[in-house]
RNA sequence: GGGCCCAUGGCUUAGGUUGGUUAGAGCGUCCGGCUGAUAACCGGGAGGUCGAGAGUUCAAAUCUCUCUGGGCCCA
């Protein structure tokens, strides 16, 4: 016996119900923990457990998870199949700083570093629960006992071998790198915190002037930060743009042709040239405070010099600016720098020293007026960075970092990420290999507290170290390491060893590492490599797959791709599935202020989690997609009821025939039409999983239950439950491995809803595994497979649409027999689909018979009216004589004729335009067409379709009242009836049908017991008594 | 300022690589039908300048360019 399925328990009911099973049996474990020859490489991109999960990471968690699945069961290991937590960095900090009310390094420090980082440590498993709570409940599939932490000693110290490789390969270095810089707080900022404090502010925009210094000549540059012009030591020119000397007043100027108008109202131009002419010249300083000991103030080009605004010629302060600082290293120019890092003047400049730089700008521009070397001052208004804490202005500013050389390994990268599957593609060579090919160095210092501590160790002599292992550490050490020693500040900043070269005392630099570099080594560092877990890394390493959302690119898709070039000159991952952010059902981003945050947790209550899978498998992945409940209800409908409708239609039927699955030979063309498209699917499904195209796969599935409710059961309906031998049997067959397959191809998509079908249906009567996700993921029968019986059907459907609309248009009910449909078609191919399925075609548009005939066969008539239009100019006075022979002539053999060429009619020669051929329908048909296909209804109802049409009509109220009463499908009635004497000519007339289509022992002509109901059909009455038999 | 992506009925969207009938579906809506799978299903109607403009072409939602709006990333 299959289990019944109750279409009333909720989806909700049903998921716990499935959970609770998974749990107690330990399915998960089950499913994994198989050693398998094929492996299938994953690693989960560690969340931070410090924030609330939000409705995007469903999405991912969902993608991860329905590959993870359909891998499983297609016969791979997934190697780890471990979760992971990122637990370091600057957020975690500020969470904390936050508690405690707090907001500078002074105070952390005051507060002690060891009770700090103990807080970071606690809050970053502030939300674990709500984390793995949500992942079980969407149905993400992962081992979160054995998650890898990248706060681990063992992480770590995979981590600090990893920099040590680095290190030792010449690629870790400090060097300076220009940030944007509080000068209040003395801390650089993220790109993420400057973004948030731009303001529009007025600033000055001062044109100044540089001596040439062979020619009586200045240069003309522009800046809005007339502080920096104390530090200038080069000025840029572009190659190829056009430069002019004018004379203006006493003077000579250089600067950008297009530019002239805006600077100098009358100035005469003495000389054209390009920039290139002007490359190597050298000026004199304007300020001689700081200057570079290399070669300095002389006249170079960039690719950034615009001609948006300023003069064309760009004055360049080595330690300000992004791409001043750039070009200076290109140029082997020295970092100058006057200002101290709490933004003001050194005393190296008496003239403005103890100046807050922005403060000076006003006393610098009087002095340069008074020297004459301001030619011209105006003001600007443009967005300016300040700090989103304390509305200080940001200063851009080079700072003391240590690096990654990643820029001299740019093209191992670049190959690297030639070998990686990228979806969707264009993020290969777009977004991400733009990136790539403008390669910056990786600034990996923080001078910040909780992080891996970055493992260099420095002297007074300038020797520096790189630890590489904890071992190494306890080796070198001045002293043994603490009893509660961990790899974090401030444990190790205590820890001084003795320098390997002059045996100095070396302490640590006091920074940890950017928390990117974590994540990014998870490939090795979460198997704690290679310190151990060397054969787990060599099973998964490339990794196959890995997917997360699109603000990945910069972030660990980056991280994870230089490392693993730099440590093993291979990619990290084959491939890479991108997702679209997940914003709120108006298309906005989703934000906590905004209070347009959907809660996962609450949406996974309400619409279930299985419907929110397959709302966010069936659109393209990579694309934003708007989420609400009401959205994700709708698949509710569609596609899971209408597989659980299939399911009870089918468990019901079975059980009241005692069917059991058995050998058999479908002969049914409806059968064979559906066991191929079943194949078809699996194909498909299969090919677009493989091709990372989740949505076409899911759709294939959804149009699949569609086929399978709407056309096969919908039409086969009463081969379950009047058919009788092979027909039914190979009925139930078809449809029981059908809903076997398909829902084996369902479980990654929606694990609950299968997990619980196949318990009920496939279970019961087969001594299979006790889970789905224990079988084997489907694969096509390709002998099943019939293209043409598929193509056949497609032509049939059409038929039926047609037939249907057809019928809709002759105004009469469907319920009422005809006498036949005619199928008009010059294509063989068609003729032949309709034939096969002639039967199938005359229930669903209840006639009695279908007619299949070329367009010579259709019910029009042709008429041919002579077109005196044409033939009057033509035949002058004889045209009405023409006329009366196209009339009398024998109308098939004109047109046919006349679709050949012109005519001889008893001399006259006519041609097409001539005359006007007209079909029209017979009267007794309706038609329906389209591209060639037409389908007619003959509209005759003679005495017996109405007879036949009355008794359905009996039969529906009968039916109806069975309903009412709630009858088991197999409960025997009695049934009576008095009404129109028409009615009860028919009812006696066709009594063994009723008997047999109501289940009724006898139905009399007399009033009876039970239940009653008065009907009106077409206007006559008629009273219906039903009554159940014990 | 630079890069990348997106724009299709009231709503959610498919299709876009490979240009080719009347742009396909679902939800909603209106009309009709069906009725022992029934919160389902079938037929039909209304609703589309495929963001705007130009170009290529016999032919453009699709290819190219420009613009507008939105998003993300970087500066």
């Amino acid at each position: 016996m299959f289990q019944s399925i109750d279409t009333d328990t909720s989806l909700q009911e049903l998921e716990k119900e499935v959970r609770r099973f998974w749990e107690k049996n330990n399915i998960l474990s089950k499913t994994r923990s198989r050693e398998r020859d094929k492996k299938f490489g994953f690693t989960e991109g560690p969340p931070t457990a410090n924030g609330l999960p939000h409705i995007g990471h469903v999405l991912t968690r969902v993608i991860k998870d329905i590959y993870l699945r359909y891998k499983t069961m297609d016969g791979y290991q997934i190697v780890p199949n471990i979760a992971g937590w990122d637990t370091h960095g600057l957020p975690v900090e500020i969470e904390v700083e936050k508690e405690l009310g707090i907001d500078s390094k002074e105070e952390i420090l005051e507060f002690g570093l060891e009770k700090f980082n103990e807080l970071c440590k606690e809050s970053v498993f502030k939300y674990e629960k709500e984390w793995r709570e949500m992942s079980e409940r969407i149905g993400f599939w992962i081992d979160y006992d054995n998650a890898y932490i990248t706060m681990e000693d063992d992480y770590i110290e995979s981590v600090w071998w990893s920099l040590k490789e680095i290190w030792e390969a010449g690629l870790l270095e400090e060097g300076h790198k220009v940030v944007p810089y509080c000068p209040r707080c003395g801390t650089p900022l993220s790109s993420h915190e400057v973004a948030q404090g731009y303001e529009q502010v007025r600033d000055p925009s001062i044109y100044v002037r540089f001596k040439l210094k062979d020619e009586d000549a200045y240069l003309l540059a522009w800046t809005t930060t007339p502080w920096t012009l104390i530090s200038n030591q080069l000025l840029v020119v572009g190659k190829d743009i056009d430069y002019v000397l004018v004379q203006h007043e006493d003077e000579r100027y250089y600067l950008a042709e297009a530019l002239l108008d805006e600077i100098f109202e009358d100035a005469d131009i003495v000389q054209r040239l390009k920039g290139k002419e002007l490359i190597g010249s050298e000026y004199e300083p304007m300020f001689d405070y700081v200057t570079s000991k290399s070669k300095s103030h002389y006249i170079t080009h960039a690719d950034f010099v615009s001609l948006d605004e300023g003069t064309g010629i760009v004055h360049i302060a080595p330690a300000f600016g992004l791409e001043d600082h750039e070009l200076c290293q290109a140029e082997g120019v020295d970092l100058v720098n006057p200002v101290d890092e709490s933004g003001k003047f050194k005393k190296v400049v008496p003239d403005y020293a103890g100046k807050f730089v922005k403060e000076a700008d006003g006393q610098i521009m009087t002095d340069l007026y008074e020297r004459g070397d301001l030619v011209k001052r105006e003001s600007v208004k443009h967005t300016y960075p300040f700090c989103w804490r304390c509305d200080s202005p940001l200063l851009y500013y080079a700072l003391e970092s240590w690096f990654i050389r990643t820029s001299k390994e740019k093209n191992r990268l670049i190959e690297n990420n030639d070998r990686v599957r990228w979806k969707p593609e264009h993020l290969k060579h777009g977004r991400f290999g733009n990136f790539l090919e403008d390669l910056k160095d990786w600034s990996l210092s923080r001078n910040r507290f909780w992080g891996t501590p970055l493992p260099i160790w420095t002297c007074q002599n300038g020797h520096e170290h790189c630890v590489g292992s904890k071992k190494e550490l306890e080796e070198m050490a001045t002293a043994p390491l603490e009893d509660d020693f961990e790899l974090h500040r401030p444990w190790v900043d205590r820890v001084k060893l003795s320098c390997p070269e002059c045996d100095e005392i070396m302490t640590r630099v006091e920074y940890v590492i950017d928390c990117w570099y974590d994540s990014g080594s998870a490939p090795f560092a979460q198997f704690h490599y290679p310190f151990e877990g060397e054969d787990d890394f060599q099973e998964s390493f490339p990794i196959d797959f890995i997917t997360e959302a699109l603000d990945q690119t910069r972030g660990w898709f980056y991280s994870l791709l230089a490392i693993s070039s730099l440590l093993f000159d291979e990619p990290a991952y084959l491939s890479c599935l991108t997702l679209g952010l997940v914003l709120d059902e108006d298309g906005e981003k989703m934000s906590k202020s905004k209070g347009n945050a959907v809660d996962p947790m609450e949406a996974i209550e309400n619409v279930g989690a299985d419907a929110i899978r397959l709302y966010f498998l069936s659109m393209p992945v990579w694309k934003s997609s708007r989420f609400s409940e009401e959205l994700a209800k709708e698949k509710i409908n569609k596609t899971i009821n209408t597989l659980i409708n299939i399911s009870s239609f089918f468990v019901n039927n079975a059980n009241i025939d005692g069917f059991i699955p058995n050998e058999y030979e479908p002969t049914d063309e409806l059968d064979l039409w559906l066991l191929s498209k079943k194949n078809t699917l699996v194909n498909e499904v299969r090919k677009e999983l493989d091709d990372l195209n989740v949505h076409k796969a899911t759709q294939a599935i959804e149009g699949f239950v569609q086929d399978v409710s709407n056309w096969y059961l919908r039409l086969s309906r009463r081969r379950f439950w009047e058919g009788e031998g092979e027909d039914k049997n190979s009925a139930y067959n078809t449809l029981f491995d059908t809903l076997k397959t398909l829902l084996k191809s369902m479980a990654p998509f929606t694990p609950f809803l299968a997990e619980r079908l196949y318990r009920k249906i496939v279970l019961p009567v087969e001594n299979g595994a006790e889970s789905i996700h224990l079988l084997d993921y489907p694969v096509s029968n390709l002998e099943e497979v019939d293209e043409e019986l598929e193509d056949y059907m497609d032509t049939v459907i059409r038929v039926a649409e047609l037939g249907r609309n057809a019928r809709q248009r002759s105004g009469i009910k469907l319920r009422q027999p005809l006498n036949k449909a005619i199928v008009v078609t010059q294509s063989k191919h068609e003729r032949k689909a309709v034939n096969i399925y002639r039967k199938l075609l005359g229930n669903e548009l209840n006639v009695k018979k279908i007619k299949i005939t070329d367009p010579s066969g259709a019910p029009t008539s042709t008429e041919i009216e002579p077109d005196l239009s044409s033939l009057g100019p033509k035949f002058k006075g004889q045209a009405n004589k023409v006329a009366s022979l196209i009339k009398k002539a024998d109308v098939e053999w004109l047109v046919s004729s006349l679709k050949e060429g012109d005519v001889n009619l008893e001399g006259y020669t006519i041609a097409k335009e001539d005359v006007n051929i007209k079909e029209s329908v017979d009267d007794s048909f309706t038609l329906s067409k389209d591209d060639g296909l037409e389908v007619y209804i003959d509209t005759i109802i003679d005495e017996e379709l109405e007879i036949e049409g009355i008794t359905r009509d009996v039969v529906r109220r009968i039916q109806t009242m069975r309903k009412e009463l709630d009858l088991g499908y197999t409960q025997r009635i009695k049934t009576n009836y008095v009404g129109d004497p028409r009615i009860e000519e028919a009812v006696s007339e066709m009594e063994s049908y009723i008997l047999k289509e109501t289940l009724s022992d006898s139905i009399v002509n007399e009033e009876g017991y039970g239940y009653h109901k008065d009907w009106q059909i077409d206007g006559r009455e008629l009273k219906l008594w039903v009554d159940p038999v014990e």
